[in-house]
DNA sequence: ATCTTAATTTCGGCA
DNA sequence: TGCCGAAGTTAAGAT
């Protein structure tokens, strides 16, 4: 990894049109010949950026280039698409090469996955007497995240979000029409589980006589957590 | 903006948990607090990081992390939310600190807003005679992108992707269920325009009676462009 | 390889 | 400030 602090400008052309204005800069190279542009602020997204794979050249400014203090010109292309990334170096501050190797990568816990286990082993959330089915029912169109009967044995199609929103009300009315279809469920009852779901998702839900319910992950993963703590 | 290289293992406790072994990688921390986590790979988001507005504090090891070779502990954490990031560093290869001040920002060119600009002025892409009646047509559910009548007087809904997806194919099926409702619009037709249309969206748009048309940008910018090369 | 879906999404716009 | 939708989304999993 190669890191250069330098006064620059940076022009994209690509998917679309982007300029930034002359201004002191972190250029981080990656190994992969991939460039990041950061500034000191904002968040986790470079100002501007070039993704692998591409591949790096640097060119020798013109004349009119080097007239108004121009140094140095990177330019970032990427084969495949025609994405094109110019980096204008006008002073360079401090240029440092590290050698990283490989990382070894994230290990993750708590995603939507993980609710859907856990709901899975405490359906009786959903309404007293409620029995699972199955995880992941499959239909022709994807599978439902859970199928439930309910205290009178009814079905219940469960679709769990993290965050529910609009796509997720739509994704659910899509399994109920064709559970709906097939005698042996049908009349199929809708649920929405979310741990947050936003009013206009809610609203439509409701609209299409779907339930909503609102998931409590700490509650789910049950009062004694015993989890570890880092601090 | 300071930049340590250093061997370290990361910890994240939060909306999810996550764990980094140890390795060799750059460590971002930016003037806001905040801390980005960098591999010397992948693109640009980061293998772990902390976004702002979060508080910056170094704690000496315990004995039992000293044990293990521990140097530094960096404790990132948001007050908000209660995220909290930890990192243990077992050797500084690096440290060095830059003032980069602050950023003008990117200019942007060429998004959906642009798209919908573009195909306002030309509506006349979509058939003969068609006349635009309004950008953004205020419905309950949402604005319409483009109200138009064709060359017979008949209404017609155009929904604008910069990539058409089944998302958007809904979105425009709500506007049309409700835009038919209204006496003084209804019969509208549906119009689903982007500059790349999935085939999944395409044959749900047919299934529905929607037509599908495919955006050159380029073209609808003109053909005279005159915009600056880059190289 | 391609497509679908989630994300500690981030980011901008508007009410 | 909160909500909603787009993003040069990126990234992971399934087909």
């Amino acid at each position: 990894m190669r890191l250069v602090v330098a006064q620059c400008s940076v022009d994209y052309a690509g998917r679309l049109s982007a300029h930034l204005p002359a201004a002191r800069r972190l250029l981080m190279l990656k190994a992969d010949g991939s460039l990041l542009v950061h500034s000191d602020g904002g968040s986790y997204k470079p100002l501007n950026w070039m993704s692998p794979p591409c591949s790096f050249e640097t060119i020798e400014p013109d004349e009119a280039q080097a007239s108004v203090g121009v140094t140095e010109v990177w330019k970032v292309t990427q084969r495949k698409t025609g994405d094109a990334l110019i980096v204008r170096i006008f002073e360079v501050f401090s240029d440092e090469s590290y050698d990283l190797g490989v990382d070894p990568g994230l290990t993750k816990d708590g995603v939507e996955a993980h609710l859907q286990e856990l709901l899975a082993a405490q359906v009786s959330v959903l309404g007293d007497g409620h029995m699972l089915v199955r995880r992941e029912y499959q239909t022709p169109i994807g599978p439902v995240d859970l199928l439930v009967r309910d205290a009178t044995g009814a079905s219940v199609a469960v679709e769990i979000k993290r965050r529910g929103e609009i796509d997720g009300v739509e994704q659910l009315t899509r399994y109920l029409e064709l559970l709906n279809r097939d005698p042996l469920l049908a009349p199929v009852q809708g649920v929405f589980a979310a741990q947050e779901i936003k009013p206009q998702a809610r609203t439509l839900a409701e609209d299409r006589g779907i339930r909503c319910v609102v998931l409590d992950y700490d509650e789910l993963r049950g009062v004694d957590v015993g989890h570890t703590r880092l601090f």
